[in-house]
DNA sequence: TACGTGATCACG
DNA sequence: GTGATCACGTAA
């Protein structure tokens, strides 16, 4: 069943990112649907340093502050497409950057993306993940219940989920700190780290 | 461990 | 305008 507004619209950040471990991220690009298990998940709140948003409104994080259900999608060090969604009611900036996907469709649409020819691990971290399933700057302010990106929950229950430290945010001093990074314990689709 | 790569943002 | 910075990935 495809995840509605009502998920996305609720208020506890880090709550979301964890329930949305063990669900599937859908894309359709011009009919080539590829599909997989979200398996790595981190949560940014507007009220801490690691967030985008943290320091108010601007031009690249304005779509975070709409409501929940739409993509936020940014270039990363000039060469990475990461993918976010959005979270929270209207005027509250939170959102769930997804690191990580266990593959489970259109897997030859991906490795094509991704420029190699046998399965490998192209979609264990958050740029790869957003090249092998075709997202980019395009996407950024997208519904989720559009029919090019969407997320589905076929019941599958998630028994060990890991916290830990979010990636990457040196600069957010002790916000750095917050174990608001999730895994699915033992999934080798997980980023490295 | 080093660095490519280009949008973004805080300066003025 | 300009310059430092960056929620990464790969090669080495």
């Amino acid at each position: 069943m495809r995840l509605d507004e009502s998920f996305y619209l609720r208020g506890d950040v880090v709550k979301i990112a964890r329930e949305l471990l063990g669900k599937i991220l859908f894309t359709n690009i011009r009919g080539q649907v590829t599909s997989g298990i979200i398996v790595e998940t981190e949560a940014y709140s507007q009220t801490e340093r690691g967030s985008h948003a943290f320091k108010g409104m601007t031009a690249r994080n304005k779509v975070m502050f709409n409501g929940g259900g739409i993509a936020y999608v940014y270039l990363c060090y000039g060469i990475h497409h990461l993918f976010n969604i959005v979270t929270n009611v209207d005027g509250v900036a939170d959102a769930v950057l997804i690191r990580a996907l266990e593959p489970v469709k259109g897997e030859e649409h991906m490795l094509r993306r991704m420029k190699v020819k046998s399965p490998r691990r192209i979609s264990s971290g958050p740029g790869k993940l957003a090249k092998a399933m075709g997202i980019d700057r395009s996407f950024n302010g997208k519904y989720l219940g559009s029919d090019d990106v969407w997320v589905e929950d076929v019941g599958t229950v998630v028994n060990k989920i890991k916290a830990n430290k979010r990636i990457g945010l040196d600069y957010a001093g002790r916000d750095a700190l917050l174990p608001w990074r999730f895994t699915i314990q033992g999934n080798p689709w997980v980023s490295k780290p």
